[in-house]
Order: structure tokens, then sequence, then C-alpha cells
DNA sequence: ACGGGTGGTGCAGAAAATTCACCGCATATC
DNA sequence: GATATGCGGTGAATTTTCTGCACCACCCGT
């Protein structure tokens, strides 16, 4: 869009911090470029930018600004979607940021079950902690957010949220797949695999493992990755926990519920940013997610009562 | 705003109805004009205008840009307001569609009060019925609104309300002045003046006689001006109806409340587009406003308790 | 058939943006 | 303390973009 260049270029001297390198990403000289952000400013009637000996720093004004320039394009972005709805034409892009466990099976499942619908719609996926994805929402970087016990911040508008009991993966020849709920203190002498602290599994486990001070359990491995550790216990007969949307049916491995007295569930959260007007293609998908995950709930509540 | 000049244009071109005539609105060549539009299109990557014999219409597409258009615009004046704010230099404009009767006194109280704190921040001020004062709000024309029983549409986010009790009105040696309070049987017979139906006085008035219907009330006059009214009625010794909030003091005319308990007391609503986050002058201004309303509710709710 | 209205186009000249060459300045570096 | 490097800013020439003019094809009511 034409009109939006000086927008970009502002964006882009943002982005790099002086004007000559914007005027180099920009594939323009810095002389036209100076020229441009000193016209803006002069046309927008404040200054934007703090010019410092090393270069150039947005102002409180110019955070203002770049926070509407973002919310702008954004909502055009909303509005072309709308128009190409309206001619039929099905098109737009979805971004998502979602914790690792969305990864397996189930965005995979719903994308692909979405694209079979509307095969114009392109998506981009990235793994993204709760924090990230939050500040993803807001920068407008990110449409949706699908992430695990999200610290609730303002911004963050809770669309849908289910519950997921935390689940034990193991060899089927594990001792403890004999079970078929695993109770906490069964973890006791077990070989443990686990996410860091930070994590929601761990979290919920760590919480749950502090009303029972007298249980020795201490993972003997930590990953960041669900993915590495499920592998590793095909190796070793180790006990790795994953929430049971995360789970890919794999040959060789069984998991089993941990019990939901001993260990809270997670919630899985599917937000956005609040106030916004997500783009048609994005809010089908949101509509599509909601759908799947009550029946995931439904399904899962099933599973819980009858144990 | 350099960057908004293909907005303007299309604008004009939306209000003018053909390139002709919005090249000539914007001191430029049809051509000119003509070629920024299919750019624009071109640009915007869908047709937005439909091209008929007789000029040009907006086409649904159009329709959703245009909102776009607007909403960016007074979004910008807001960021605009909030640096002004921030640079201490107290601008800005605020824009109010309200009923009647806030001319004579309340509305000119206020912003000159206002204006006394922030002399650089402006007003424009213009009577609209409940339904355009909604309207106003909904394209962005008015930041504010404060109109007697709005019809509640979905965009009418009600800021702030309060009751006030219809008032009679009438010179001092006109019978009905002896009273403290006036009733509605106390009406029968007298020479009335009235607003025409659409009006709250008139709705309110004429909901309540519905009430008694052997009672004789029948307007002799009725004009869509309560200034007019006020006068009409120092020359005849007839009886107008307004509310208190609209009744500026004026040598040679005494006002009585109508009983509420016959009448139900008209409400007053301050309100804004719904999810709008009003520039800075608006909102402060709403403030204060808010601030009036509750002190005014507080003494008619003391006189009506004396009554 | 006509006159007045519409949007659209080729081309020459006007206007605006870009480039290139510099300047002054502050900060690192030796 | 001299030097080198990076920064934003400016003047003049050049390139790109846009505008204005004349004109076309079209539709409509008379």
């Amino acid at each position: 869009m034409r009109q939006f260049i000086d927008f970009d270029f502002v964006e882009a001297v943002v982005r790099a911090g002086s004007i000559r390198k914007a005027a180099e990403d920009m594939n323009i000289t810095a002389s036209a470029l100076n020229r441009r952000i000193n016209r803006f400013e002069r046309d927008f009637g404040y200054e934007i930018f703090e010019r410092l000996p090393a270069g150039m720093r947005l102002n409180p004004a110019g955070e203002l600004l770049l926070e509407h320039i973002r919310r702008q394009k954004s909502d055009l972005a909303r509005v072309r979607s709308q128009v190409a709805d309206l001619s039929g034409v099905r098109r737009g892009h979805v971004s998502i940021a979602c914790s690792q466990a969305l990864m397996p099976a189930f965005l995979p499942k719903q994308i692909s079950r979405y694209r079979e619908l509307h095969p114009g719609v392109t998506f981009s996926v990235n793994t993204r902690d709760r924090l990230a994805a939050e500040q993803e929402l807001a920068s407008f970087a990110s449409d949706i957010a699908l992430v695990f016990e999200p610290k609730h911040m303002a911004d963050f508008e809770v669309i849908a949220a289910i519950s997921q009991p935390i689940h034990a993966v193991m060899r089927p020849d594990h001792p403890l797949a004999r079970h078929d709920v695993i109770r906490l203190r069964d973890l006791s002498g077990q070989v443990l695999v686990m996410p860091p602290p930070q994590f929601a599994v761990r979290v919920l486990l760590d919480e749950a493992l502090k009303q029972l001070p007298y249980i020795d359990v201490e993972p003997v491995l930590v990953s960041e990755s669900f993915d590495f550790m499920s592998n590793y216990v095909l190796w070793e007969g180790a006990v790795s926990f994953q929430f049971p949307i995360g789970i890919a049916d794999r040959a060789g491995l069984v998991t089993r519920p941990v019990a939901t007295k001993d260990v809270a569930p997670g919630k899985l959260l599917l937000g956005q940013m609040r106030g916004r007007t997500l783009p048609v293609a994005s809010a089908r998908f949101v509509q599509q997610l909601v759908h799947a995950m009550h029946e995931l709930s439904g399904q899962s509540r099933h599973r819980v009562d009858q144990t």
C-alpha cells in the first residue's frame, strides 16, 4: 500500500535504531529517509524520535504512534480479508503463537482440516511461552494464542478454555503401566523426566509435590523439548509427563492419567488481543478451535469420570 | 497529513458521487483524481466503487473500507491528542451531539468552565435527535452525545444518566403558579403548548395521559423549538413543558415540577460510541460532565424529596 | 441526432522525491 | 590529543512521479 510507506519507514527506523541502517534495509539513501522522517514529524505535529549521538530512539509520543500504526495495519488487514470474503475468494492468513503441546497432533490436524475447506488460507505457527505469546498478541504479531496457564494480563482475552489432566508417559513394560491412574505416591523412586521449572507441567507437579514433602521425586533429566523427553523414555525405562493434547500416538509408548485429586489439571487457554476484531480467516479458525476444544473437553471429562 | 490524501480523495468521491464533482471540490483535475482512485483500487487489491453511467457509488467492499478510514482517522486524532497531552499542550477538539435542552444553560456553562482550564481546546456542538445523535457517534462525526431517552442501540455506550422530572413553564400570574407541584389533573382545561409527538417530553406526557383518558388535554400550539414555546408562554397565559436542565433563568417565567408519580421523569443519557477510546480532551470533558450530572442529580433528587 | 453528463487515456510539462556530495558533531580508538 | 567512525542534517542536480490539457468512448434524456 502506497500510503503507508511513511509508516513502514518509521517502523524500519525503530527496528534498525538509526536512519543509516534503516535506509540500507529499505534500499534507499540515508538522506532521503532522513527527509521523509523529518517531514513526517512536521506533518504529524510532534517529534516522535529522540536524536541521540548513537542514533534514533522513539520517545513516548513515538511509542503511542507506533501502537497506532500497528493497530491500523492490523485493522486494514482485517478489512481486506473481509472484502476478500465478500468476493467469495476466501483468502487470508492466520498467525498463531502456541505452546509445544499443540505441535505434535492438535494443530496439524486442525489446520489441515481447515485448509480442506479453505485452501486459500495460509498459516504461520510458532512456539511461544505464556509471556511471549501475550506480547505477540499485543503487538499484533500473532492473531491468536493457545497456551497453558498464561499469566493473566490485561490484554489477553480468553476465548475458550479446557482442562487437561497431566499424563505420565512410559514404555508399555514399565511397572506403572499396569495402573489405570497414576497416584503421586507411585512416582516415588521412579526415574523421572521433566521440563524446566517455568513450564506449566512442571509448575503443576511442583505445586502438588510441595504438599507431600516426604516423597522423593527428583527428575534425572530436564529438557525443554517434550519430543526429546518422549524419545528418551523409550530408551531408559523412565517416566515423562505431558498434557494429553500434546501426546501423539506413537508406537512403543503408553500414557496414563495422573490422578486429578493429586495434581491439578492444566488449563489450556485460547486467547486473542482484548477488544480486537480478528480477520475473517482467523475468526473462522477460532470458531473451529473452540468447537474442537469443547469436543476434547467432553471426551476428557468422560474419561476422567470413568476412572 | 500527507499520507491520508488518498483517503481524503476517496471520501470526496463518495460525498460528491462522481469524480468530476469531487475533483472540483478538491481543486484538482478530474483526470488526476481518476488516476488516483484507480491506482488506489489497484494497490488495495479490490474495486471499491461501482462505475455507473451517472457516476461512482461505493460497493460493499468500499463501505467496509470507508468505515476503516473513518475509524482510522478518529484513532489518529486520539493519538495526536494524547501526544499533545504528553507535551503539556492541552489542545484538542470535542464534538458533541445533544438535544435542545442542553443548549440554553447546561452546555454553555460546562464548556466555558472547561475552556477556562484548557483554552486550547475547541468545541463543536449540534442539536440532534436521539437517532441522529447515535448515527453521528457511529460514524465518528461526534465524540459524545447527550440526549433524552435514546433508543438503546448496540453502539451507544451509556457513560452517565440522570433523571429529570418534567417541569411546567408559565408566567408568574398564571393560576397554576401558586402550586408547588403540578398534578396532571391540574392541566385539564389549561392552554397547553407542547413539542411534537416524537420528543421525549411529549412521549412521557402522552404516556401519562393515556392512563387518564377522561382528562381533556390537547395542546393548542405545537413547536419543535423550546425557545419559541417559552417565549409564547410570555404572551398568552399558557403552560409549556421542559426538563429543568433546559430551563434558563429568564425574567417573567416561573417553573413548577410536574408530580413524578403522575408523569415519569425523563432520562438524560451521556453516551459515546461503544468500545471507542476517546481523545484526551473529550475524555476529560466527559469526566467533567459526569461530575456535573451527578451534582445535578443530587440537587434534583433533593428537590423531589422535598415535595 | 444531439447535448450534457459520465469514466478513461496519451503526452508534455510541472512538481516532488531521490541521489550525491558534503558538513558538524559526538564518541570510541590508538 | 589526534584520528577514525558513526551519527543526523543540508544544498544542488537529477530522476521519478504526478498533474493538466485535449480528447475518446460511452450512456442517457430530450
